[in-house]
DNA sequence: TAAGTTACTTACCAATCGGTAAGCGACCAG
DNA sequence: CTGGTCGCTTACCGATTGGTAAGTAACTTA
């Protein structure tokens, strides 16, 4: 890790688009090798299989997960609760390739999984939301179920946002969008957000 | 359609556990056959392809949407609403494998796709939304960001379930749902449902 | 300059993929 | 008893899958 140009970066970029455009049985070695311009043993050399390919992935997504939330740092945890919740709706929107990502790990996740790379993530939200004024006595359990219900809103809008576009039109669909930002603000208020 | 003891129907239901479970390109034709204990010809001549297949499950499974809705049928528009949500939510949560088939549908769907088997599911959601008295001039996009709200609400946590079990424990999961159920009810009240 | 190390390549493999072709036994109407 | 349809089966197919083995050209280090 860490080489001045390591091309692990690259093929992992590329294995990331793919992963959440197809999901990980959509997508093949050779299909990610064609897109990288390399040979799919190229891709086995580095990372020795699909799957510890895919497990790279989603732990670089994690890291990005983590670093959205600090990026969104404001002295108030409340403010930046609410600062990171509408950084992550407007990326998700613009770029839905993570969000897609995260729902088709949620959806190929069973409960005997040995890592689990999103959970520091979580954490970090439930202890943010812990640390305000609603928040502060909040059981695990109840801050979870706050965090889980803004992002679960977000990303599935922003998953949808294809079928939106093919069912109502691509004017509908930015509309429901646009709606849908209104409601947040409601929804952010009971996560602890100010009002 | 409706002999007296079509197998499709059998065959649809065994191909609608396992592309929840599995998605599209996870499940292959041979496994369907073998849990259905026929050959896999057996199933390409009801359905000729797996596609084919695919596309019945979904169509099946627009169809139970639909009847989801007329189920929970009240005089009241913002009663049924609220019914429908409260039903949808509980069933979520205990056989999740519609949600994870409507969500892997999302996922999947690009936007040139020719057919929208849940429109008519939305279109009925978006349609009650505008009888209620807080829905009565929304615009669709207004009506259909409300209902989609609710919904990813609901089928996001129930696809987690599995995840949240295995991060933070069954018992712990299952908090978080309780905890859900609260969030849920002021949600609702956004969507024209009684507060 | 010799020995590694890095970043690949071509060649190959068994297993599995979705799908075709042809046939077979049970049932059923004429 | 005969012809046809229904609900399958076995046999087979070419393409693609993830993965192995063995090299090779370029660069770095001793």
């Amino acid at each position: 890790m860490g080489r001045q140009d390591d091309p692990r970066a690259g093929y992992i970029a590329v294995a990331t688009r793919q992963f959440a455009a197809q999901g990980y049985h959509g997508t093949s070695l050779a299909a990610l090798a064609r897109e990288a311009g390399v040979s799919k043993q190229a891709l086995l050399h580095f990372f020795s299989t699909k799957e510890r390919l895919y497990a790279e992935v989603l732990a670089a997504l994690a890291t990005r997960q983590c670093e959205g939330i600090e990026a969104a740092a404001r002295p108030d945890p409340a403010e930046h609760l609410l600062a990171y919740f509408q950084g992550l709706r407007e990326a998700a929107l613009e770029r839905p390739e993570d969000a897609r990502l995260v729902v088709r790990a949620l959806l190929d996740s069973h409960e005997g999984a040995r890592v689990w790379p999103m959970k520091d993530y979580l954490d970090r939200l439930v202890a943010l939301v812990r640390q305000t004024q609603d928040g502060r006595d909040l059981p695990e359990a109840a801050a979870l179920a706050r965090v889980f219900s803004v992002i679960g809103a977000i990303q599935y809008l922003a998953i949808s946002a294809p079928a939106l576009s093919g069912m109502y039109g691509k004017d509908a669909a930015d509309r429901v969008a646009a709606e849908f930002d209104g409601l947040m603000a409601g929804a952010l208020a009971g996560v602890g957000a100010a009002r």
